[in-house]
DNA sequence: TATTATAATTAACACGTGTTAATATTTTAT
DNA sequence: ATAAAATATTAACACGTGTTAATTATAATA
């Protein structure tokens, strides 16, 4: 590979220490160079191509310009995600604005053990986003524990953190009281996700209070778990098609779980939504495009993306409080599948 | 924010040098070290729950043991990427065997100029893995002209890169061919994307070949553009489903573009495969449940980035030639949309 | 002209690690 | 007991940068 030129090699071309080419090359004001030395400096620099070594700018500066992003995840999941990309990108464009890195690691539940602790500790990275956090990590709490720079995405039952998320309670019971709204007053529920997911709870809680407000009572009956596949979703619906008083509606927290609930619910011989109506969670890209178009939640993952990097990179910068949370509206879009007729 | 410890205070601790701490902590056997100070210094740095500073170690070292995965995508197709996050856990699973951290980076192909060259020359990272690489991208070319590893994830019309990839042709072919043992006789084709996209030129070639191989005139009326999105494949297909004599299959290069295409036939109130055949290329997770189930090719995107990842490190311990190119087979998934009788 | 203030430059150190070559210590052979 | 060999340890340098404090060169003032 080509040996790239150095601060020394400037130095010595331009015939100047490699403090003064150091001060050129960093715009310093505060110290005075002539302009032809800086001119002579500048010149050089570019002839060269020359670019900083930023390994050895971190290593001096204690700082790496640079985000981990963690996704903990289960492998299954990750093979139906569509959330990903998007989150993704956001958190991309404003590392890229903001002169930042990303350093990305999977977790994958199992497995876990000292994984992105060890990053850290290397100090390769000024702070992390974390993507699926849950409580019962001992890993994140010991970096908490020693004042580290951390963004959820999402959020977990402990205040002190700072996150990047959407109002999940709100947001489900907003997707319930429609359906309600269609005149259902018997509704399903079938989860994105196991219940010690932290969204999978809440959307859970926003589903009740919905039920509540409308005096409708809960029926334990009627709640499906989901695991993020529509594999899940199949299988959950074909269960609460084998109860003797079927739903007339179903609220599935997780679009792609959704179209495996759909799957059941016409093999099963029925329609969408006349015999039993739908809405999703997600927003996915081809929730537009099933048979019928299905009426969802819009989860604004790329602002989610841009919410925690922005956030990151100020606390980063001493700019921002350690546990500020910034929690998205969202709204729906109505589609076939509840019953509206558009 | 802690202070860490560093292999200066383990030194003190134990009473010996900083080198004697070096030699046991990298477990150099071609030096001698008695057993007691190395037990003393093994202890301490437990003790100290002491990790090596990566960022020293590389500067010292010259390696960074970090592969920068580069993703050139037009923003659009993002939103619509359901092959992203496979491919991530592929070169996430292989790099965290291997001890290799992951650099992300977006490239937008609009705003592209001094992108991730940049990384390269700041010494961030000792290999690339290019995905949606492009001919006419001069970045790439400058770093091979630089020896510098780099894999891609697709192909470009220069033969001397390394890449990780499925053969386009042939699985185009092979699909093209099962529509063709249906019976059907006038197959239309909506690729994936542009034409100056590898992946989409050479799809379009594979589908050319099965028909001259039958004896079928290629007809360019019958050839669609798709653009990434299920909005491309939905206004494509209604172009033509507006020609006097309709298709009787048609060859989608992408399942994401094939729900478009989809939603398209059944709003111009064909049947599915009764009047139109379809098969799709990606196998995507949600394939299986749409409306008829989409036969399609496919993809697998979690052993191509296990490739680049492992090919990309061999490359960078020089134990692998700098134009290998893995390439693997694909297999099609039959469902019903091709007119598989299951 | 001598003195002081200001502008321009640099020597020397720091960051935390790996490595080479030299030195100190112990063991073995004569 | 002494020389030689083997074992154990470390001083000193290197990686490429940023920064402080000191030095030199120039301009302004008394």
């Amino acid at each position: 590979m080509k040996k790239y030129p150095t601060t020394k090699d400037i130095a010595k071309l331009a015939g100047v220490s490699r403090t003064t080419v150091s001060f050129v090359l960093n715009n310093r004001t505060d110290v005075k160079i002539s302009e032809g030395t800086r001119q002579k400096v500048l010149n050089i620099a570019k002839e060269l191509d020359y670019h900083p070594h930023a390994i050895a700018t971190s290593l001096v500066k204690n700082k790496t310009k640079t985000i981990g992003l963690i996704l903990c995840q289960q492998l299954e999941s990750v093979f139906s995600d569509a959330f990903l990309p998007r989150v993704i990108l956001g958190v991309s464009t404003v590392a890229q604005e903001r002169d930042y890195k990303i350093l990305l690691q999977y977790v994958e539940e199992a497995t876990k053990k000292d994984t992105y602790y060890h990053m850290v500790r290397e100090k390769r990275i000024d702070g992390i986003i974390l993507s699926g956090p849950r409580s019962d990590d001992e890993e994140l709490h010991k970096l908490k524990d020693e004042d580290f720079p951390i963004v959820l995405m999402g959020q977990i039952n402990d205040d002190s953190f700072s996150c990047s998320d959407i109002d999940n309670v709100k947001a489900a019971k907003k997707a319930v009281q429609h359906l309600i709204s269609h005149g259902h007053k018997r509704i399903a529920i079938i989860t994105n996700a196991p219940l010690n997911y932290t969204a999978s709870e809440l959307r859970l809680l926003g589903y009740k209070k919905a039920l509540q407000k409308n005096s409708i009572t809960y029926d334990e009956k009627l709640v499906g778990i989901g695991n993020f596949t529509p594999q899940s979703g199949f299988d959950a619906m074909q269960k609460l098609l084998s109860i003797k008083k079927l739903p007339t509606a179903v609220f599935v927290a997780s679009d792609v779980v959704a179209f495996g609930v759909m799957d059941a619910i016409k093999k099963g011989g029925r329609n969408i939504p006349e015999d039993i109506a739908l809405v999703g969670f997600d927003n996915v890209n081809l929730s537009e495009y099933v048979d019928p178009p299905l009426t969802t939640v819009n989860l604004p993952g790329f602002d989610i993306g841009k919410n925690a990097a922005n956030l990151l990179i100020n606390i980063i910068k001493n700019n921002e409080n350690k546990d500020k949370k910034i929690i998205l509206e969202t709204h729906m879009v109505l589609r076939k599948s509840c019953g509206c007729n558009l």
